[in-house]
DNA sequence: GAGTGGTCTAGACCACCAC
DNA sequence: TGGTGGTCTAGACCACTCA
């Protein structure tokens, strides 16, 4: 193309010392496209614009808009579907649903956890939980407990302790009600209702024995060996916006990964 | 393309029932490659040709045969080099060092580990892992212990035990002493004496308590709660070529998991 | 049948590397 | 300077969905 339309470069012919990195227009529709994610042009699950419709708007072909967008599918932040467009990724379809959980059962695949709300409660952030979520000492924060269950109706066994803590702000009306009448998943609660999109996450996993509280609630001997799974979430921008650690009991599960 | 070259099928217009799913070019052309790394046309660490010489090979344009490379470039099977042309991944590189051991120290980055082997024996493979390498029973295994020993050159503490089961046939002239005298990756050992290359993994992790043998190589009390890292290893055409057992000692590290 | 994403092509030009 | 991968374009046609 000739001309230089709608705020993207044409590639700077020379740049000055230490050139900061060149960027092909893909990667600057990419950018742009997140833009108008994180700003709530589209909301998840909706459709965003076709790639003719995308193209005409940048003033690029369509290939440089589709190369942008399938980087965007592979980060899971769009999704793709022949015939129909292309949508905001949501964790409300059953496909992504256990998309962050990694506990798979030993024999038999579907997870099937029953939740139990333990706790819900607004504090100010711990120094430990301000640090991670980038907030200032004394900022708000929700704490919430809950447990996990595995089993048919009459044999459920706890499986899972999980501690979480979000940003007071963005979490305002985040209450135990609220909670306990969720039906779903609890990221598409976020989503829903606090406009918060989790994008990625970074785990720590170790092996810890369980405390005295812990395993009363797990319904195992202090001690017992236990996964300690900590996660924290990032949002559009690389924004951590959760923290949690669960408390995994690993003698009917594991945590499965893929290593590629 | 009008004409039909080399191996390579146009989109068939018309199928039988349950049609055997439609297969793009471009896949067609990365299953072709696949089986060129799979015979050894081209080792780990060495060129491929370059797209058009293959485009060429193929009869189909340059644009195709780069995105079948694309899909394998992100499978982790070849490396692309600007300028320099594409090549079969290794696991000599030091980028691609620790691409499959996701233990990492709480704080600071490097792993730094040292190896001590503890045993390498040949046996007739134990059930469990004639069943997992797809091994018949009776056929023979080779069995590697070791140790992963983290911390400065007087501070040496074990980190990780090792257990490795391989199928005995292709690893045939695997000893202690061939072991012992490796400097570098096991697996650049494995694909550069043994051509055998790992290629992706699964994993099983779980929290178990240190029973006493177990902790008396990793120098820690009976019970102390321990990650079990189970590792399946993979090579060209899924064929299962490894399975360990590590235990990994994480009061100073952990084991670090992205989630996308 | 119209609209969407998916594939394939051919050609131009750019960025990087080696000689 | 020539060869490699990387980007971008324009256009054709295929596959899928839905009205």
């Amino acid at each position: 193309m000739s001309e230089t339309p709608s705020g993207v470069v044409g590639s700077a012919p020379s740049e000055p010392s230490h050139a900061p990195a060149f960027s092909p227009l893909y990667r600057q529709i990419k950018s742009l496209l997140g833009k108008s994610l994180q700003a709530g042009e589209w909301l998840p699950g909706q459709a965003i614009p076709s790639e003719f419709e995308l193209a005409a708007r940048f003033g690029v072909s369509q290939g440089t808009v589709r190369k942008a967008i399938d980087e965007m599918a592979a980060d899971n932040l769009l999704v793709r579907r022949q015939g129909k467009g292309t949508f905001v990724a949501t964790h409300a379809e059953q496909s992504t649903q256990f998309r962050f959980l990694r506990l798979t059962p030993d024999e038999g695949g579907a997870p099937a956890l029953q939740r139990r709300l333990l706790e819900c409660r607004r504090m100010r952030a711990p120094m430990e939980v301000a640090r991670l979520l980038s907030l200032k000492s004394g900022e708000p924060a929700v704490q919430v407990r809950r447990l996990l269950l595995a089993g048919g109706p009459q044999a459920l066994r706890p499986v899972v302790l999980d501690d979480l803590w979000l940003p007071g702000t963005p979490f305002k009306g985040l209450t135990a009600e609220r909670l306990a009448a969720w039906r779903g998943p609890l990221y598409r609660l976020f989503e829903a209702e606090f406009a918060v999109q989790m994008i990625r996450a970074e785990e720590k996993i170790r092996a810890v024995a369980a405390a005295a509280e812990e395993a009363e609630l797990l319904a195992v001997a202090p001690g017992t060996p236990l996964l300690s799974v900590e996660r924290l979430s990032f949002t559009y921008g690389d924004r951590p916006v959760e923290w949690r650690r669960g408390l995994y009991l690993t003698t009917a599960h594991h945590y499965r990964n893929e290593l590629n």
